[in-house]
RNA sequence: GCCCCCAUCGUCUAUCGGUUAGGACACGGGCUUUUCAUGCCUGUAAGAGGAGUUCGACUCUCCUUGGGGGUGCCA
């Protein structure tokens, strides 16, 4: 029976996961899915300073939030430190480490790395990778303080999970030297290493919190979708092959494989995770769009209960145009609100042309005279009224639809009416006519 | 400084010696259309530079340039 395949993801709780740092537990996540493996996690929680309760709960409330399951007990690394230490004095026993004082600090532990020779291994996304030992130096592997350093903790910790493959960040391939050195050390399997490449910004310098949401806790409030931002991180640095974009988890998972991981770094475009997530959007189910809707009117103080009735009628109108959860409360304010802004351009456009108060007050007339306020009829009302006047719909349309909702765009206008109802659209069309005239917007 | 790695449209990428170098985002145009969004059609846009290997290189090798990572008590 083969041996089962196990990765991990290992991160430090620091109260905030950055993307970078979440991309590589997706992989590690996908590879483990494809193969049928275990996917561990290890809360390397040593930074006592950093790695509070709250910390660690972030953590796992991210990982929840994107659908990465793991196997297994968690493990905690700082319960395994009396065993670091243990083995940090074996390795002093048999010389393979020894003490020093460095400047003073009092004595730490420092690791042998062999002084020739060569050290290498295959990654799994890099290929052959080498170094000679005169370019390796030895290193701490427990502090003067007495504290096991991430090197030997790390390495340990790995040995005591079983890890078969190690998926991280491209900033560990020099580590990777020093650890094998450990693994030999103690006698252990080498693990195999895949080592992501990094994820970085316009400048293609390392994506920060400078560059805009940088943690996932960010895209989560700015009104990203688990699915869409899982989606995206994959596609940076591996490819299905094929023109396959929008996956779920499952086809992604059974596609993954590491020949199709890119050794190179890649930028984030926000642009790009902002149409996959309008697409993620436009396939949610209706219940969960709407408790996202109603989340986030109410967190922007909206008084969306009760909806005129017409709850469905305005989610299918909004739904389709939200690209991200943020947008809805200032798309939707025309509705709920009746101190709804107006877009300056758009009324310098199409209010303050010439009779555009005239138009509004004939709509008005217009549709109170109706004997129908539908969908329909107020189709057809208004194009009677652009008829008649010889000017067809558009110089109608448009002016009405600035004044009932203060913008360009948004749903299409007499779904707009429709879904305002006649009171509130005769209210908002005199009103804006008035104010016109008195020169006030 | 030294060590390691990387290099296709603006961006994410396909291509695993022979292609009109394909797709997606973004951007431009068109159709549908009352706006926006969607949908459909469509346009601009790429192998950093130089040697070599080969009948033939984006693809293999080397150099240059550019970028990234690392460099004994962060992880």
């Amino acid at each position: 029976m083969a041996e089962q395949i196990r990765v991990r993801f290992a991160p430090s709780p620091t109260g905030k996961v950055h993307i970078g740092n979440i991309r590589a537990a997706i992989f590690n996540w996908l590879f483990a899915r494809h193969v049928g493996g275990a996917f561990l996690l290890r809360v390397e929680d040593t930074d006592l300073e950093r790695s509070t309760p709250e910390a660690i709960q972030a953590l796992l409330d991210c990982m929840k939030w994107l659908g990465l399951d793991w196997d297994g007990e968690i493990l905690y690394q700082t319960s395994q430190r009396a065993h670091h230490l243990e083995v940090a004095e074996e390795l002093l026993r048999r010389g393979l480490a020894y003490r020093e004082n460095k400047g003073g600090q009092g004595e730490c532990v420092i690791f042998r790395m062999p002084k020739e020779g060569v050290i290498a291994y295959d990654d799994l996304v890099k290929g052959r990778m080498r170094k000679q030992a005169k370019d390796t130096q030895d290193f701490v592997i427990v502090r003067s303080d007495g504290s096991p350093v991430f090197h030997l903790a790390n390495v340990l910790d790995d040995i005591t999970q079983g890890v078969t493959h190690i998926i991280r960040g491209d900033d560990h391939v020099e580590n990777t030297f020093k650890h094998i050195q450990l693994f030999k050390a103690l006698g252990a399997p080498i693990p195999r290493y895949a080592h992501l490449p990094m994820i970085v910004n316009n400048q293609g310098k390392p994506y920060s919190k400078r560059d805009g949401a940088a943690f996932v806790g960010e895209f989560r409030e700015q009104g990203f979708l688990p699915d869409a931002l899982f989606n995206f991180l994959a596609l940076l640095g591996w490819a299905p092959g094929g023109d396959r974009e929008i996956m779920t988890r499952q086809e992604m998972a059974q596609a993954f494989d590491f020949a199709h991981c890119k050794a190179s770094p890649a930028r984030f475009d926000v642009k790009k995770l902002t149409w996959m997530n309008g697409e993620y959007i436009a396939r949610q189910p209706r219940a969960a769009f709407e408790a996202a809707f109603d989340a986030r009117l109410a967190a922007a103080g909206l008084p969306h209960e009760p909806l005129n009735g017409l709850r469905a009628e305005l989610l299918d109108q909004i739904q389709p145009r939200t690209k991200t959860y943020a947008d809805i409360p200032g798309n939707c304010r025309w509705f709920f609100a009746e101190d709804y802004p107006f877009d300056e351009k758009a009324v310098a456009k199409r209010l303050h042309a010439d009779g555009a108060a005239a138009v509004l007050d004939e709509a008005a007339a217009a549709i109170e005279a109706a004997p129908d306020f539908t969908v329909a009829s107020l189709e057809a009302l208004v194009r009677a009224l652009g008829e008649a006047k010889g000017c067809g719909m558009g110089p109608l349309v448009h002016p009405i639809r600035v004044a009932v909702s203060g913008r360009a765009e948004g749903p299409g206008l007499f779904e707009m009416l429709w879904l305002l109802g006649r009171e509130r659209t005769l209210r908002r069309l005199r009103a804006v006519a008035a104010r016109l005239r008195e020169g006030t917007l």
